[in-house]
DNA sequence: CCCACTTTGTGCACCGGTTCACAAAGGGAC
DNA sequence: GTCCCTTTGTGAACCGGTGCACAAAGTGGG
């Protein structure tokens, strides 16, 4: 087989194509599982929620790896969008602030699935610092630099309180980190060249309330009230 | 003042507005702290990490509420964007699952500010039924509907394992629930007329690492090694 | 009252991304 | 080899969103 690297591989993959690649793999796994060796463009698009001509485009920006008339070998493309997003490597993340989210993002088994490592659990509180979790001894916020350095974490995860991230990503940053997945509420400023992704529970709610707020004006004028919610409708 | 019911107000928000307001917001309740009358969108556009005439056309999607050659009154603008998200009203939020994510979520201050109110806390696991956490008695997954029903919850937080989250799912859109925020790691195959917002942070992860990967291959060829490998569980 | 200055609100060109629809490519039957 | 069927890969129209640039609107000073 042929490998096509002309325009299309190894320049610029759209960033909603790479934001779908997780979603294509994970399916592709369970299908790896369940046996099956090739999968079709629109099976595979139902199975990721998506449809089957953005997928099809998606994957055409990494190349040809499908067989007109068949689809596509699974195995290979499990290998070949690893390989693309990286996850043939091991990537060492540390994760800053062990509060009630650091901790629940350090035994999250599913969080980190194949190729990422938590290296590390660093806080400022003395409380803290020492304790044990998923097999990690939870280090002092001193050592971010040393740690960073020593074990090679290129990945940060910041869970601190709003108050101590800008300072934390200044401290990261300048110890050669560029990729950070941000938890505290704030709109962190960093130079160029770093990457920050940022999960945002509270904005995520807010967007939920507008939408719901909408549906529930449209029917009836106003919220709903406890205990005056129509019977489960059979769907 | 006469507010404007034009076309703009009262008919659809461009979602990707919706997204952003709940930053705006955040922005302009940290200067209400600071004591600031007005601000011009220039301003607020920094602080909530914006282009300013992006700011200034997401506003004007609710009305004119600024002033020329002055900008926006402060509290009048809290008003007006929490009014917009329905943050005015109380919305009851029901947390099933509770691990060490659904734990966290359940604790997470910030997480649960204006507006929202964790209203219960749902586990299938007999073991964990009846804990107290954040105030809160841990109940039964078979009282689900009963919960919804009595306590007018709307939303609904999953943070059941995977194999669980679709059929939790089914229960409470049959319950009347319409709008979901997913963390587990599965496409929900949901009716018409459903809000689902998914936060997955082994996706948030491997778009880092595809950013990583690029940036290293352009300097070294590969990945950072670490000098000490660190005593962390493969997860 | 008039002029200079500030800042909003928006028309318009542009851009990335989505979707349709179909030609091209491969497989299998005979 | 030929024909028919399936499925990919992609050209092209379309769509929502972004950002520039400026006219309109309001403030304040003299």
């Amino acid at each position: 087989m042929i490998r096509r690297l002309s325009q299309a591989r190894e320049r610029g993959i759209p960033e909603a194509t790479v934001a779908r690649l997780p979603l294509y793999l994970r399916a592709l796994n369970g299908m790896a599982e369940r046996g099956l060796a090739t999968v079709s463009s629109e099976d595979l698009a139902v199975a990721a929620g998506v449809n089957s001509a953005k997928l099809r485009k998606d994957l055409s920006h990494l190349g040809s790896y499908g067989t007109r008339g068949v689809g596509y070998d699974v195995e290979y493309l499990i290998y070949q969008i690893s390989r693309e997003l990286g996850l043939t490597q091991d990537w060492a993340v540390a994760i800053v602030g062990v509060g009630n989210l650091g901790r629940a993002l350090a035994n999250y088994g599913g969080f980190v699935s194949r190729g990422f490592r938590v290296a590390a659990l660093l806080d400022a509180d003395p409380e803290v610092v020492g304790d044990h979790i998923a097999g990690l001894s939870v280090e002092h916020i001193d050592e971010l630099e040393a740690v960073i350095r020593r074990r090679g974490v290129s990945i940060v995860v910041l869970a601190t309180p709003a108050a101590a991230a800008q300072q934390v990503a200044d401290r990261v940053i300048a110890a050669g980190v560029t990729s950070i997945l941000n938890f505290a509420p704030v709109v962190l400023a960093v130079p160029e060249g770093v990457d920050i992704r940022k999960v945002d529970l509270s904005i995520e709610l807010q967007i939920l309330a507008f939408h719901e707020q909408r549906k529930t004006d449209r029917m009836t004028g106003g919220p709903a009230m406890a205990e005056e919610w129509p019977e489960a409708v059979d769907l």
